[in-house]
This record gives structure tokens, C-alpha cells and sequence, in this order.
DNA sequence: ACCTGAACACCGTTCAAGT
DNA sequence: ACCTGAACACCGTTCAAGT
């Protein structure tokens, strides 16, 4: 409580990705590195929330009390520290897919999935461009910090997404990926043209109307022609 | 044909947001005032298509033979430089808009249009996310360059969209500005993750599909639940 | 093992001095 | 009326020197 947005469990053991040195075991650091690097997050937190994601890095590492060069060693890209912060929020997201796979109307398991989607991607400016930039670039070597999260996003997405095509409510000729973009995109364009405010569950019921297929008229037959 | 891309007549004598000064008349410039200006924009056609819209613009004016402070004095923001190259692509979108309210199909010209929109917007990188920005920039006073070209576009495409909608084919409770951004994001989604060929065309009717109403069933009353 | 901050690079923007 | 470029500000990133 003393902190409402912990962004990561300063040591999670199994974390996949954490670890440079040997996969799996994110070795115990020093104590005042442990405390180095949850001061920077939680200033980078408060920095992205007030200023979007272009926040600049030294005035974090000043206000947490650090040296740049410190900020640099705990992370070493922007997209590693932005990153750090939505981890949580991103395992949030594939516990929240597993749980409304449970909806009994798949497609409102999708619609509610995908309204997450948006108010995590909304959390702060630059995100949403962040994320879909980090799904364009799966081929790069130069591999960003975000891809393990998008593609946890995309896993999880794709779960609700092959369950709602099961049930026949989901189109059959729309590609999962376009659907995260699409959604991802409803956050993009509410942060640069905000009109007003049911604009992001207008565009939403726009993407989610586009891809879903009617729920069956008779349940026999529908021809579509 | 000596250059392919002349962006803007140099003197449009009827441009209605060129003039600072008196509204209307663009009065005569210098003979090497109108050269640089040329030049400035020939170059920065070049670098924005290869760089990007970021393109560092002490390199546009060096490549240019002028000084940054001569950039400056044309374009006093990297927007206006944008807005000077994009003039004439949103001209003839005013006008494709014209052309194509002549189309049988109300839906389709919008979609042909819309379709224009698209690459238009994917003229150089970072020209999406700019024409999105300013139009959800209506409200501030330091105006940005882009504003006027914005509304030309909305406006050209509320006239398509209004046209679709008196036919029946356009959902009633869409939001045109919606419309507009979704397909603004359509190149967006293009520009940082390109996934395959047909993405863009896949988007696109994917937007068109969520905002038409199908082609009417039986001409006489289609009850809708 | 970790921290520090000076040093460098890069880019945007202004403005005094010129023609 | 227009051009020039030095000067300043700002930010990212590295790395030698420390503990």
C-alpha cells in the first residue's frame, strides 16, 4: 500500500526474462543496488505519468538520488526501464486472459480483454507507440526490451482470440495480430486526439464490431450471400 | 520532370494560410529567398523520405547550402516544413474527394478515398502520428502548422462521409473524426509493424467493414434487432 | 560489484552581425 | 529583406576513476 504500483517484484526468482547472466536464476544483488534500482523505478513511474515515456532519463536518475551512469547499469535503454514498469501489468493481462476465458460468451471475454488491453497501453504517453513498434520488430537483431512482453500480450490475446473463432463468433479471415495493433492503436489515437470522452469505447466497438461475426441467428445454417 | 516532387507552387496566390502578413496576397519574395526556400524543401523531401520526419534539420539546411538560421526564417517549426511539403498531397485529396462523390457506389468512393488517405499518410515515417496530433490539437492556442491541412482532410472526407450516409450505407452513429483517425492509424499500424503485403488493405477493410452498413437487404424496411 | 559524474556527441533554437 | 553561423540549451550515452 505504501507504494499503489509496485511495478515488479524486486526478485522474482523464475522470472524468464530477467536474467542476462544464466537464464532463470536472476542472481541476489547487493543491497544498495536492490535499493538503487526500486528508486529509480518508482521515480521513472512518476516521471513517464507526468511527462509520457520521452521523460528525460537524467532528471530520473537525479530526483532518485543516483548517478546517470547508474540509471545506465540497472537499464540499459529506455525500453528496458519502460519495460520493467509494465511487466506487472503485463502478467496482469495474461492472468486477466486466462480468467475471462471462463466468460461464457466468448467474444464479451475478448471485448472485456481488449478494453484492458487499451487502459494498460493507456497508462502512459508514447506507450501505445512503444508497443506496436516493439511487434514490428520481432526480425531485428538488435532485439528491444519490450518484445518478450508484446509477445506475452499477443499469447494472450491469441488464447481469447482462437477460443471466440472456435465458438464461430470471431472471424475466420482476421489475423490475431491485426486485432492487438487495431486495439493498441484506439489507445494511440485517444492520446493524440482526445475528443471526447467515449471516444475509446467507440473506437473499441468499432474494431471489435469489424471482427466479430454476429451471434447465430438460427444456430443451423447462415449463408452469407 | 526535373524534380518529380515540387511540393508547393512557390506562390500560390490564393493559398489560404500561407500569408503571415496581410491574409491572401503572399507578397513577392527575393529572388534568392524564393531559391532557398526551394531548395530547403527539395532537400527536406529527400531526407524525410529516407530518415524520416525527424530528420535532423541542421543536416536539410547544410545539404541545402543555407544556413540553419535561413531554414528557420521560411519554416519556423519542423511542422511548417511538413505542412509546406504535405500542401500539395492534401490538395489533391480535396479534390480526389470531389472526383469521387461521383462514384455510383457512395461506399465505395469513400473507400477509394480513404484508401488515398492512407498513403498519403505513409508518405514518409512519422507523418501519421503528426496529421493525428494536430488533429487532436484543435483547442490550443499555439496553433500548429498542421491544423489547416488537417481540417482540409476532415473536410473533404465529412463530404464523402455524409454522401455515404445519406445513401444508408454509412453506420449513423459513427463518428466522422473516428473514421478519420482509424484510418490515420491504419498507417500508423503500417509504418511500425509491418507484418506482411496485403496489412494495409486488410486494416483498411476491416475499418471500412465496421462502419458501413451492407449494401440494403430488400430496399423496403430492414429492421435492425 | 557497484556507483559517480565528467566528457563527448548530437540536435534544436535564437540572435547579433552582416549584405 | 534576407542570410549567416556562433552560441546556448538540452539530452543521450560512455567510460575512467573511484568505493
Amino acid at each position: 500500500m505504501s507504494s499503489d504500483a509496485t511495478p515488479t517484484s524486486t526478485t522474482a526468482p523464475t522470472d524468464p526474462t530477467a536474467g542476462d547472466p544464466a537464464p532463470g536464476a536472476s542472481r541476489p544483488r547487493r543491497a544498495d543496488a536492490r535499493r538503487n534500482r526500486q528508486r529509480l523505478l518508482d521515480v521513472a513511474l512518476t516521471a513517464f505519468t507526468e511527462q509520457g515515456i520521452d521523460a528525460p532519463l537524467d532528471d530520473i536518475a537525479r530526483r532518485a538520488g543516483v548517478g546517470i551512469g547508474t540509471l545506465y547499469r540497472h537499464f540499459p535503454s529506455r525500453e528496458a526501464l519502460v519495460d520493467a514498469l509494465i511487466r506487472g501489468g503485463v502478467d496482469d493481462l495474461c492472468r486477466r486472459s486466462d480468467e475471462l476465458a471462463g466468460t461464457a460468451d466468448p467474444l464479451e471475454g475478448l471485448a472485456r480483454w481488449l478494453r484492458e488491453l487499451v487502459d494498460h497501453a493507456s497508462r502512459f504517453r508514447g506507450l501505445a507507440a512503444a508497443i506496436v513498434a516493439a511487434g514490428g520488430r520481432v526480425h531485428e537483431r538488435h532485439e528491444g526490451a519490450l518484445d518478450a512482453s508484446c509477445a506475452l500480450v499477443h499469447g494472450a490475446a491469441g488464447r481469447l482470440m482462437g477460443r471466440a473463432r472456435e465458438a464461430g463468433r470471431l472471424r475466420g479471415d482476421v489475423d490475431d495480430a491485426d486485432v492487438v495493433d487495431m486495439a493498441t492503436s484506439v489507445a494511440w489515437i485517444t492520446e493524440h486526439a482526445p475528443r471526447d470522452d467515449q471516444q475509446t469505447d467507440r473506437l473499441l466497438a468499432l474494431v471489435l464490431d469489424a471482427v466479430s461475426v454476429p451471434a447465430a441467428p438460427r444456430a443451423s445454417e447462415a449463408r452469407e450471400r
